[in-house]
DNA sequence: CATGAATGAGCATTCATTCAT
DNA sequence: CATGAATGAATGCTCATTCAT
């Protein structure tokens, strides 16, 4: 692996791990069998890592709702296809998403980065509801405020499964349910 | 005020603000108009600062708890208060509400009061529920996992509040009806 | 017991476990069971408190040598009881021993303190080793010089004694025939 | 001079004049001429600082005990060198010297380091005692405590010469004399 | 490309001393 | 006489960043 990307890989297991603050240059450094200026050679400074960190995560996440899209068929179940592919996909990407998610509050690059994302999710799903809703394969609702409510949804799911795994319990196959029972009429 | 709920004010502000790490006491103490020491004299350390304003929170949530189990009349309009009023709490207390979901995921004390307030919820919303089933006005469904995602639905949708305003636009009511539409039969 | 006293004797305690430096006023207060404020109203300053401390040692080895004086004999066992009384003064006057060992190297009013301490010692060696030279029951030496080697071995014997107490098997009375040896003629 | 070894000789000046606390890392670091921050690059903290300088003591004191034992030749002029030839290697280890003494009652290290020498001081002095009465050049005596009677011989002349170098006159021929005249019988 | 010594501003914390009550 | 809150300068230590080699 170049260095270039074994400083990143490094970097993201030690700031899902420990956080952007607590992860030192010089850790870093160590860690990743390298000196401390050479991480120099390669980003301009500690926010830069970051950043690379959050435009790969951005770039899977692109990546991600490509092949949603293009895999939807439209009839009711795509609704349950979604929601399990992010949590999939949160599970798959278990060290970004510790990263975007315990530091969104604070740094503006992860914020950034956040609300892209969550933009991008909301607006994906106002689309799907839109179509499902023309197909006639789930109830009439207000697109917009219901997208952000799933949107909010899994955005705590997500946390609940991160933070508090022991808790988890797999409770998403019925956190699936939910929202069907909520959108799709019975038959 | 005292010295020592002025310094505490002004740290839940700053912390809200620019994070735990952030807040320095230097910063801290010209802010609340006393010198560095005088910190020393009402805490331990920084970190006893933040433990201070948890264990507050901590105490605010418990009473507000028990407002909303004296208050509850068993019909199918609970589900709606307990919702509406967590994210009531939530905008009351926006400040501690901050310090708290910025720093969980790095802090051991913000995540082990995190832990008790989600804990403690996930116990009150399973108990609504039981015995709103008992009494016939909300669907027969698992508690245990439900409950969990009623959990994961109010802290996307406290985070969605408290970090992303902008974007609100007062989806909450439909949050609401969203859950209503899932759990209450139609008449 | 006065206020006063009180703190000197909690200070010379504490001085004496954790030197002069480790003993903060804030710790002396509080082991005196009085406010911080209050030291101030006995003592101008916590060197002040050193001073009345190192006083008191210096009185009472002035008392000592007095009893001394009156009581020697001018025999040849006087060298001995001089060295045995030494050492017994040391050991009645342990943390003040300490307090002075501790930080005449780097305290100014120790090291002058200490410095009294050693000429009137070195002076009264001198005083009873002419004497007793003159009554015939010493042999004939150079008094300056071996004064100073007797104070020397006494400073060394105290710390020994003092802060090796483990390794000191009661060597003092070898130490005392090892002085007699040198300077008391075989019958 | 390499950085490590000048911030360790400025150190070593340094604490013998003012003392362990008395040498801040800024007064160190602007001494010698560096940032305060390079200190920490060769020093894990202040502690480590002091004790490599007496990592130093320990081995120059091992060495010169190894030329000692190779030098010596068993008449009895053995205990006058060895004696003058610990007084040498205090006046050529001044810093060192005053550091151990000045520190030993309060710190640690210093305590530990001050132990070891003073037992391998002991031991050798036992070591040299009871070959000497073997070939018959000094009296019998009883070797274990007369070894420990010229350590504070020893420790007190040190501190004599180091701490009171205006008083001092070369007492140190007499104190040798001294100690000849009770181990050594006339001819 | 890589190194690693050096930097210096910044941090949390300590502590002798003061002073209004 | 006593209090104890307040002070503020000082301390040991950290860390992102630079630069000569």
């Amino acid at each position: 692996m170049k260095t270039k990307d074994r400083i990143l890989d490094i970097a993201r297991t030690m700031i899902a791990e420990i956080g952007y603050h607590g992860t030192t240059t010089a850790a870093l450094a160590k860690r990743a069998g390298i000196s401390e200026g050479t991480i120099y050679r390669h980003f301009e400074n500690k926010e830069d890592i970051l950043l690379h960190i959050l435009q790969d995560l951005d770039d899977k996440y692109s990546a991600f709702l490509q092949t949603l899209r293009s895999a939807r068929d439209g009839d009711h179940g795509t609704i349950e296809r979604i929601l399990q592919g992010h949590v999939q996909f949160s599970m798959d990407n278990l060290a970004d998403l510790k990263i975007v998610l315990s530091s969104y509050a604070l740094l503006s690059p992860s914020k950034q980065s956040m609300t892209t994302v969550i933009e991008r999710m909301h607006e994906f799903f106002s689309e799907c509801m839109r179509r499902s809703m023309e197909m006639g394969v789930i109830r009439e609702v207000e697109v917009d405020p219901t997208a952000k409510t799933l949107v909010a949804l899994l955005l705590g799911v997500m946390q609940l499964k991160v933070y508090w795994p022991d808790m988890d319990g797999d409770f998403d196959p019925q956190a699936v349910l939910f929202v069907r029972r909520s959108l799709v009429p019975e038959a």
